[in-house]
DNA sequence: CGGTATTTTGAACTATCTCAACTGGGGTGG
DNA sequence: CCACCCCAGTTGAGATAGTTCAAAATACCG
């Protein structure tokens, strides 16, 4: 589909009242660097599903996204599209280092991108070290979410996931409020990212909204009717475990440490088979609360 | 498990006849950065299983593996333990940015890892800038592992993603060959690393086995008698598709570019489904061949 | 408005997990 | 040296979450 194109090139990329300046790399520009940015860079603006860059495709440019969302998608060997992640304000596209696209990557909603040729690039940071730590520690940023996003991922089911996709989706919500999510995604690229077909996401969606925790307004329109809820929905592994930790725990022996219910031999077993350090577990965790 | 702890601390780290002296940011010192490394770092050595850094632990410094194998874990909510990464030598471990520890780390075999204190570590920067594009490219990699990581996970199912871990683990290996592969993980680290469980794995091994891609010959330790046959279990994501891609095709309608078989109503509203930017697929699928 | 794309629902099917029991090697202590 | 235990690995059988296929319902669009 290399039909659609960019709309308008535009070269007098303001970066004054861009959102991005907010975040990621552009917010460790300093006056200078952020000019000298403004006037080495170029803005292009993509509509929705337009492709941004191709997988296999020389990747000749680095880019920070300006405003909207990037799908970042993998087509395997077999044909199909895996949405990897996707990429936001402030987020960097392209990898600085690689000369061809491993991923391609779409428009999944408008978006402009802020784009500066692989060479201007280098030369950009060479002129500007102060900027190369920005670089790092933006880089370091993204490896980070795709680390927690595969811990997201891991162990949770399918409901799970979606809520705790949805618990994202809301930053700074009390518990009391009845935020309200549009969900700019189809339906088919968000279960390709929660890694699910677009049938279970449908069916867990429906399953949120009968728990209660949220209400279906429109197919992509939602308000979070019980944010508590909601979250404990994306929480706990099974549904088991969660409700014998819930519950002030029946009567199993006492100093059996191990997480709550499931009897007495099998608990034995597994916890043998299923945390080696266990000791280590109890030291480890207070971390978590973080 | 605090109890396991160091074996023995030593300071004379003689990088010479180090193995990651080839491998990652240690490969991009040059001989002033190299001894200035040396100087300023410490090497720790680890016995199996002991645990390296704990999660939620503050994280102090920055290391980088010399040798061995360290496993990556995050602790869940729940109480599991999921191995994230395995970290092989020149790897960097520990965030340079982060505080404290996201995941926890220990030594999956004997392992020996170079640390530096994080003061000195961004003291070492300052002093060696030329440093700071090998570090950049060094944390690259190890981003792109992570994605490549979870390429390899999507839309495979568990046979087929223990395979292509099998075939990962002969780098140069040729197809005539018949090398031998001893794995180091336990069933239960591998497992977890493979996102199944043990009892799935240990089946999946048996069944690569009744295929004729490998031997058995101890439990830790076992020969790939037909490479190119494990490559092909590795491969594709559900039989079908590649079984259809592999026979000559029927005789389907030519210019049909779909990937071979599929009888027509199903493969046109599976890939009406299955994929928006259709065309694209064409355009960007070259790539894949590198 | 008719046609097409997306979303939703239903029902059968299956890969994987869970639980449970068995095996065999390696150490330990009698 | 043997009996025993313990643990990692293996095997079996049943349960289940999630997929697949198919079709209805709804939204979208010229």
């Amino acid at each position: 589909m290399s039909s659609i194109q960019p709309i308008r090139p535009q070269f007098d990329a303001k970066c004054d009242d861009c959102t991005a300046r907010q975040t990621g790399l552009c917010s460790a520009f300093d006056r200078d660097a952020l000019l000298d940015f403004a006037r080495r860079s170029y803005r292009e603006t993509y509509r929705q599903g337009a492709e941004i860059a191709a997988q296999g495709e020389a990747a000749d440019r680095i880019g920070i996204v300006a405003s909207g969302l990037v799908k970042l998608v993998v087509l395997t060997e077999g044909g199909d599209e895996h949405v990897l992640q996707i990429l936001r304000t402030g987020h960097l596209i392209g990898d600085p280092e690689r000369e061809v696209n491993g991923f391609s990557s779409e428009a999944a909603t408008e978006t402009t991108i802020c784009w500066m040729p692989r060479q201007t690039w280098h030369g950009f940071l060479q002129s500007h070290p102060q900027i190369f730590r920005g670089f790092l520690s933006a880089l370091n940023r993204q490896f980070e979410e795709l680390q927690m996003s595969v811990v997201k991922m891991r162990g949770r089911s399918t409901v799970q996931r979606l809520a705790l996709w949805l618990v994202e989706q809301l930053p700074g919500a009390t518990e009391g409020s009845t935020p309200q999510i549009r969900i700019v995604l189809t339906r088919r690229d968000l279960a390709s990212l929660l890694d699910m077909t677009v049938e279970t996401l449908c069916r867990a969606l429906h399953q949120i909204e009968e728990r209660g925790a949220i209400r279906l307004l429109a197919p992509d329109h939602l308000a979070v009717t019980d944010l508590g809820r909601l979250r404990r929905l994306a929480k706990f592994q099974n549904e088991r475990i969660g409700a014998a930790l819930a519950e002030p725990a029946p009567a199993p022996r006492l100093s059996d440490f191990d997480r709550g219910a499931m009897g007495g031999k099998a608990t034995a077993m597994r916890s043998g088979a299923g945390q080696a350090p266990k000791g280590s577990l109890a030291a480890a965790f207070p971390g978590t609360r973080r």
